[in-house]
DNA sequence: CCGTATCCGGGGCGATACTG
DNA sequence: CAGTATCGCCCCGGATACGG
């Protein structure tokens, strides 16, 4: 389970939810704040970890893309349970996020 | 989202599935190598952001108990959506969370 | 039994600058 | 466009000792 663990990890993994194929600018651009050492990092592991395909088109000028693995699409189910879960969260519950 | 992050949030969680309710020391001991510092911070982070009640027993020795509240119980679809995902494990895939 | 209080090291994470 | 390379803070997490 520590393959989940990380920053970014969760966010990443929601973008490339449901066989999308994504370039790295498109990610960066897709999740606000982080920086292109973090994007890659994590990115990075998420691949060693195999839950993440890297296909690099090696041309001029370069291009990356990304996709979730076999492995990693079998975790679509448990990322749409967590995506029901948060929305399903009940007001008066907001950020206590804060004060740890 | 970041309300699940930490070291020991998901084992915790796992051990809390199905509406069981444990006491602090049931907990340590199904939890090998963590600290009791650990057990009670993790603990109380979960219980800030609203997924875990604990009951305090006002008595000699001391009991209390944990247990998942209501919206703590919603996560149980994507816990085991989670266990599910880490038993399909394709074999040669074993550990690369050493290399990072 | 159920915690608190401290000390401490490693690394996660961010900011920034540079490259093919 | 898609990355490396550095620097440094902060805080997470482990170890240990103590208290009601």
């Amino acid at each position: 389970m520590r393959v989940l663990e990380g920053r970014w990890k969760l966010v990443l993994l929601f973008h490339l939810f449901g066989g999308k194929v994504l370039r790295f600018s498109e990610l960066e651009r897709q999740t606000p704040g982080i920086s292109q050492k973090m994007l890659i990092q994590q990115l990075r592991q998420l691949e060693a970890d195999g839950i993440v395909r890297r296909v690099v088109y090696q041309q001029i000028p370069p291009k990356v893309e990304y996709s979730l693995t076999e492995w990693g699409q079998a975790l679509c189910p448990a990322l749409d349970a967590l995506v029901t879960w948060v929305e399903s969260k009940p007001a008066g519950l907001e950020n206590a996020t804060d004060d740890n």
